[in-house]
DNA sequence: GTCTATATTGTGATAGAC
DNA sequence: GTCTATCACAATATAGAC
């Protein structure tokens, strides 16, 4: 593949992506994509065939992105309190730094399931055996209480998440569309979620 | 407005309303909203002039249903812990009742923000100052540690509503697909969120 | 590799008969 | 109120020149 060719191709993903993630696979238009990088809708057809291909390719990179790190971090060998301190810090990061792909994986997942759900099981893989041995260690010391490894990595998921998915909804609903009180819901929010976990696992 | 307009007219809506949730605002047909009820496109227009002014519609009547009840709820004259144990109730009813409307308001509030939060600030009142006392009276009995308010709503519906919006992602991420673990992921959900949000009250 | 031109189908919307 | 027929335009995709 020619510098060229790698350029261009990479610049079509890279528009492509904003495109899906603003307006999801079917609201997406193909000329909009080429729009955006000054190029001719046939360079996408050249490039990756069909809107589905495109769409497909964006999904991917979007999901690696999306749990990128995870595992590891998962499988890290540190102690429990730290890696879910870590984990919650991880999460806020990706919700933060890139708004959207988040909400896009998991919209396009539910519209989509049959289709995009065997691209997440090939993309992900969770290793989750040495975050559950942690945990069992330390429920048989009494450091923690007994809980399954999938609701607790299922509550920090949500409780990191959820704030960053709804938040054009939290301005109007809560904090009734004041941007400062807005802002005051987002800025202590990573403490709050770990306060949250950690409580919960020493009640 | 005679019966006859009034039952075709909400027929419409319904069928919108499963076609706008299937497909957002930019995938869903006027066409396939027709056929699911027998009729023509033309009675679309007839009864709801754009699909603009169909979409709002429909848009309304899920924001109001994703809400109601909550604003009563937290107005209700009973204790906080009982209070907080029947919004959670109330948000997994919400959840489980109808799945993808909640996914729905979200995506769309997030994808046409200028167009749409204006319409659920109009719809939507949370009134939270009887909420906001009772904690605050809680807190300085030490009957539970000082939280804002706003972030106890959060904490609430992020617990509640993030696993039913990921829940295809967490059976392939999660469960690895498999359908048992997956059922026991919901079946002991809600406990688990009673717990979590009592302990980090009384921590 | 990149473009222009075009084929084909689908989309929201309107006009007008009944 | 409900339908058929149709318009004007936009969408994905392809063919072929350079």
């Amino acid at each position: 593949m020619s510098d060229k060719m790698k350029n261009t191709r990479s610049e079509i993903a890279h528009a492509a992506r904003a495109e899906f993630v603003a307006h999801g696979y079917e609201g997406a238009r193909l000329q909009k994509i080429a729009d955006r990088i000054g190029v001719t809708k046939a360079m996408i057809h050249y490039y990756f065939n069909t809107k589905r291909e495109l769409f497909e390719h964006v999904f991917r990179q979007s999901v690696e992105e999306m749990f990128s790190g995870l595992a590891e971090l998962l499988d890290k060998n540190i102690p429990l309190f730290k890696k879910i301190e870590q984990l919650i810090s991880a999460c806020h990061n990706k919700a933060e730094s890139d708004p959207g792909v988040l909400g896009f994986v998991l919209t396009e997942s539910n519209r989509n399931a049959d289709w995009l759900l065997p691209v997440i099981e090939e993309e992900i893989t969770l290793e989750k055996s040495a975050f559950a041995e942690q945990i069992e260690e330390a429920s048989a010391s009494y450091t923690i209480t007994s809980v399954d490894p999938n609701q607790l990595l299922l509550n920090i998921f949500s409780l990191c998440y959820y704030p960053s998915l709804s938040a054009p909804v939290n301005r109007a609903v809560l904090t009734d569309g004041d941007d400062k009180s807005g802002r005051e819901l987002t800025a202590g929010r990573q403490g709050i979620v770990l306060d949250t976990i950690l409580n919960w696992l020493t009640a």
